[in-house]
DNA sequence: GCGGAATGTAGAT
DNA sequence: TCTACCTTCCGCT
C-alpha cells in the first residue's frame, strides 16, 4: 500500500535486481498480456513519477523501435513480494512475476499494462510535479504546483491528494505534512502564503526521501517521539511513527488534544484541532 | 468464517 | 458525489 516513496524505492530495487540480467517474466494470474511480447527481452531502465512505476525494455526505451514500458500502479491494494530465486510456485493472484537471481511478485495492482513511449509521456503530462524527482524539468518544479494551489478555493487537504497538483503524496504524507506545518486541512489553497508552500514542498522532499531510504513513513521529530515525551505510542502500526495518521482520539503528541478524523474525498483525514489553525 | 478497512484512481452521474 | 475495482489483514462472531 503505497505512496510515492514506495514507488521510487521500487524503481530503484527493480533497477538493482533486474536491469541487464537475463529475466524470466510470467503472469500466473493470466491478466497481464505483455508477458509474451517481453519474453527473452532485457529490462534497460526504470522510472517513477508520483505513484506510477515504469519498467523499460528496448535498447532505447524512450524512443527506440523496440521500446516498451510496463506501466504499474499499485492503487490502494497493490503489493510486491520479494525473495531470492528460485521462487516458490506462484499463487493464483500473482499478476506479474519477474525473476533473475531474485524475484518480485506483483499482486492486486490497479494498473499493469504495456505502454508505448508516447503513452508513458502522456502519463507524465497529466501528473503534477513530484517532490521525489530530480530531473530539473516540469516533473519536479514546485512552481507548477504553487500555480494551482494559490489559485484554488479547494482545501489544501484535497489539493495535496490531487495527483495533477502534486504527484506522489498520499493520505499519510498529506496528514503529516499539514500537521508539521500547523496548517488547518480545511484552509483553501489560495489562503496559503508562498512561504508556507515553499516550506511544505521542502518538507515533503525531505520526508519522502527518508521514506525511500527506509521504505516506511516516519514523520515524528526526535524530540516528539513517545520515548522523549513519555506519551503512549500509537497502537496501530502501518510501519512508521507519525503524529496524526490513524491516531483518531489519541492525544496529540504535542498538546494532548484528541486527534480528530473526518472523511474528505472518500478518504479519512486526520488532524489536531489545536495545533493546526486557520 | 464474515465484515470492514486500508498508504488509490477512473469513470459514470 | 457515487460506485467499481483489486487483495490482504484484523477484529469480531
Amino acid at each position: 500500500m503505497p505512496e510515492g516513496h514506495t514507488i521510487h524505492r521500487l524503481a530503484r530495487d527493480h533497477a538493482d535486481a533486474f536491469v541487464g540480467r537475463p529475466l524470466q517474466l510470467s503472469g500466473p494470474q493470466g491478466r497481464f498480456a505483455g508477458v509474451e511480447r517481453l519474453r527473452g527481452r532485457e529490462m534497460t531502465a526504470t522510472d517513477a513519477h508520483g505513484k506510477h512505476l515504469f519498467l523499460g525494455f528496448g535498447e532505447d526505451p524512450d524512443e527506440g523501435p523496440d521500446a516498451d514500458w510496463i506501466h504499474i500502479h499499485l492503487g490502494l491494494f497493490g503489493k510486491y513480494t520479494w525473495g531470492l530465486a528460485p521462487a516458490p510456485p506462484p499463487t493464483a493472484t500473482v499478476r506479474l512475476r519477474i525473476q533473475a537471481e531474485s524475484y518480485a511478485d506483483l499482486r492486486g495492482p490497479t494498473a499493469c499494462a504495456l505502454v508505448t513511449p508516447a503513452e508513458k509521456a502522456a502519463i507524465h503530462d497529466r501528473l503534477g510535479p513530484d517532490p521525489l524527482r530530480d530531473a530539473g524539468d516540469a516533473t519536479d518544479d514546485p512552481a507548477r504546483a504553487w500555480a494551482r494551489v494559490s489559485r484554488s478555493r479547494t482545501t489544501i487537504a484535497a489539493l495535496l491528494m490531487d495527483q495533477k497538483v502534486v504527484a506522489g503524496v498520499g493520505n499519510v504524507y498529506r496528514a503529516e505534512v499539514l500537521f508539521r506545518h500547523g496548517i488547518d486541512p480545511y484552509r483553501p489553497g489560495k489562503d496559503l502564503t508562498p512561504g508556507e508552500w515553499d516550506a511544505i514542498w521542502a518538507d515533503l522532499r525531505a520526508l519522502m526521501r527518508d521514506g525511500v531510504r527506509d521504505n516506511r513513513i516516519d514523520t515524528v521529530r526526535p524530540e516528539h517521539t513517545p520515548e522523549a515525551t513519555g506519551r503512549a505510542p500509537r497502537k496501530d502500526d502501518h510501519g512508521g511513527e507519525v503524529y496524526v495518521y490513524r491516531r483518531t482520539a489519541m492525544p496529540c503528541l504535542l498538546c494532548g488534544t484528541p486527534v480528530r478524523t473526518a472523511p474528505l474525498a472518500h478518504r479519512n483525514l486526520f488532524w489536531c484541532p489545536t495545533c493546526q489553525r486557520r
